[in-house]
DNA sequence: CTCCTATTGGTAATGGTTGTCATTATCAAT
DNA sequence: ATTGATAATGACAACCATTACCAATAGGAG
């Protein structure tokens, strides 16, 4: 596992040089606000996290950035019906691991789970084996989400 | 199966009537629209569907009324990452029936498919126990989808 | 038919995201 | 270490899907 302390190696260089882009500072602390959390951030909560240690990198760059990040598969990106994106470091380079999420229609809490981990897998590679086919896609993605209403609002 | 052509018996007024909403033209104009396509309609489309007929019913009153007719369920909202929602209508009043989609990253295409449905369903049925139950979730939807690139857009 | 009130339509505002462009910074080659 | 080509940045404006607002209208129970 990449070592994910901003003040560490440079555990995301490789990655990033590889893919033909440059190593920048806004680059890297996008990289170590992802990280350092558990949540799912959105670009604003990423500048906003970015701008007290950085406080002249824009909005703008943490866009393109996420933008760029997203097409290198460090980084994904989620739509939870609120308006806005959340993101996440990919599994590859998060020490959360494959997860799906649970969200809450309410509050958009969500809910990280790797429980059944081991029937979805199995279900999905078998399901996408046979709509690739089926529908001569070339499928690389797939996303699951659970929706309903978390215990803090169901008793509100 | 609910008569679904715009000049037949108004299908749709029950369940309109029976939640406290009021039967109008701009309602009854767009689930006419969606119950006679194939597609996945954005707000626009529909407004420019039920334009041709109505040409005074206003894009604002559009998204209202998909908003009513999400909240009673007969119209259920997606989003498949072109920065728009598409509306389709629900299960119990589509020709369709249940099914889930294959997303094209580059064309946004979506094919409906229902292979493979018993094993989803099943699958699907007993993850959602198992999450109400550890996270004291009230589970009321799940969302599947499959993305990739279309036949199409790979030979382009 | 009447009245209450849900609904409408037009327009302005909102808010997340993207385009523009002059300036700056990265890094491979020297 | 210096240079030079060009990727990346930052500030601001533009964009576009969606929502808020409000006076005018229309559904439908009684």
């Amino acid at each position: 596992m990449p070592n994910q302390n901003g003040t560490g190696p440079r555990w995301m260089h490789g990655q990033i040089k590889c893919c033909g882009y440059r190593m920048t500072k806004p680059r890297e602390a996008i990289l170590d606000v992802l990280a350092n959390t558990q949540n799912h951030l959105s670009a604003e909560d990423i500048y906003m996290a970015v701008h007290k240690f950085y406080p002249n990198i824009g909005l703008t760059t943490v866009y393109r950035n996420l933008e760029v990040l997203v097409n290198i598969g460090m980084v994904v990106k989620f739509e939870f019906g609120e308006g806005k994106s959340k993101y996440e470091l990919s599994d590859e380079y998060s020490s959360k691991g494959h997860h799906h999420h649970l969200v809450c229609k309410e509050c958009y809490t969500v809910i990280d789970y790797s429980d059944f981990m081991k029937d979805e897998v199995s279900f999905l590679k078998s399901t996408e084996n046979g709509l690739s086919e089926k529908y001569k896609f070339n499928i690389t993605d797939h996303l699951i989400q659970f929706f309903g209403v978390c215990e803090k609002c169901t008793n509100k």
